[in-house]
DNA sequence: TGAATAGTGTCTGTTAGACAATATAGA
DNA sequence: TCTATATTGTCTAACAGACACTATTCA
């Protein structure tokens, strides 16, 4: 093998919920190209063959590996999207990226310096807009998450452990970005087995008191 | 960029129906590791920073090549399936492998010598199995197909282009390796509006000749 | 008591599948 | 006429959304 190679990377779209927004997280890159512009976190692959054990067990590993040293955190879900590859789209050659996408829960957060959550609608009237192709990537992320939110409970991932079911139709609707009707959905998340009823309630305000529920 | 690099490359898992029969494309290798051995047909990206015009516009355009230059096929639809990657899959080192699946229209049928279509339900008892990881891309091929087929128009791609309704649902039957009610597939392909009616009849056959149609 | 949200029940239009009746070619 | 498949029509059970009624907490 003595061709050239691509350089192999991998990009995370980490997505979270600030006040029921649905937002993706963004980092000020500190390497050249695009040095300090806002764009999604990623790095290389590592590889090793002197010493194994520092190396990558698999690219979905590398984005793992990505969000913990760059970020400290981990992502109770991810998922690999898709890869995208080229010479224009990075400026140092021909590249390839494997995208990941990846859920947070709402209120796990400690953001280091130099990273921000951005609601995912605001993205669009960004300016600068994401280098790279960080802007189809981001795209094609939230296609993903509409769909599979539409047919399965991947927003639980977006919630705290405990929650009520007014918290999670919330959040359905700030995903899918339209309201929904609240006894189908109810009975939806019944019937799929996708939420377990705690027994407790949550007090504390004007009204009935809402039952708690957990992912089942 | 002075680290190690992965190998790059690309399978591509190319379905057709064979009598009837959901089968996917093998080559015999022509190279070790595995030289001799049925596996799916694949190749390394080409890169070529000094001419540009010989090299791969993108990973999909190295799988369409792939097609071409080693099995002189092309196929109606091909598309990105996932991304595997690591040490162990293949023995030369930490590799990653973007898979393909592409569909070929049954009777598209030129096959170069080294090459086969197998059936999908035989190569569980395949002996000796795909080598690398083929198994595993073949099964997430097989799934992702028949995922798309039971809501969108996807087999359309295994049929010749002129082709009867009854045909059709013989091909969703055989992608799906179940029946399906023949008065609901029907009203499900017009109101998809995913077929036209050409308004000509396939004659030759002793009972009620049917009416021809095309993608739409 | 009133406001606000939780939780439940009923109704209705839509639709997928079951079933079967009719249509039309060649043998 | 008979056989085989095409094509169409009707019926029904299941279900999603609309709507609204009841429940329960705090102010």
């Amino acid at each position: 093998m003595d061709y050239e190679k691509p350089n192999d990377s991998v990009d995370v779209v980490m997505f979270t919920l600030v006040r029921g927004r649905l937002c993706v997280l963004l980092s000020i890159r500190t390497a050249e190209p695009y040095l300090g512009m806002l764009a999604l976190p990623g790095g290389y692959v590592h590889i090793n063959s002197a010493d194994p054990s520092l190396e990558d067990e698999s690219i979905e590993a590398t984005a793992v590996r990505v969000l913990r040293e760059k970020l400290s955190m981990d992502a109770p879900y991810i998922e690999q999207l898709y890869t995208f590859s080229g010479r224009k789209r990075d400026p140092r050659g021909w590249s390839m990226s494997v995208a990941y996408y990846a859920l947070l829960r709402e209120g796990d957060r400690s953001l280091p310096a130099g990273a921000v959550f951005m609601p995912v609608d605001a993205l669009d009237s960004m300016n600068p807009p994401l280098p790279f192709d960080h802007m189809e990537i981001v795209a094609m992320a939230v296609q993903r998450l509409r769909g599979k939110t539409s047919y399965s409970g991947l927003p639980l991932f977006l919630l705290p452990e405990e929650f009520t079911l007014g918290e999670l139709q919330t959040v359905y609707e700030a995903v899918l970005g339209e309201t929904l009707p609240k006894a189908s959905f109810r009975r939806r998340m019944e019937e799929q087995g996708l939420v377990r009823e705690l027994g407790r309630t949550r007090l504390g305000q004007a009204n009935r008191p809402a039952q708690l529920y957990r992912a089942a």
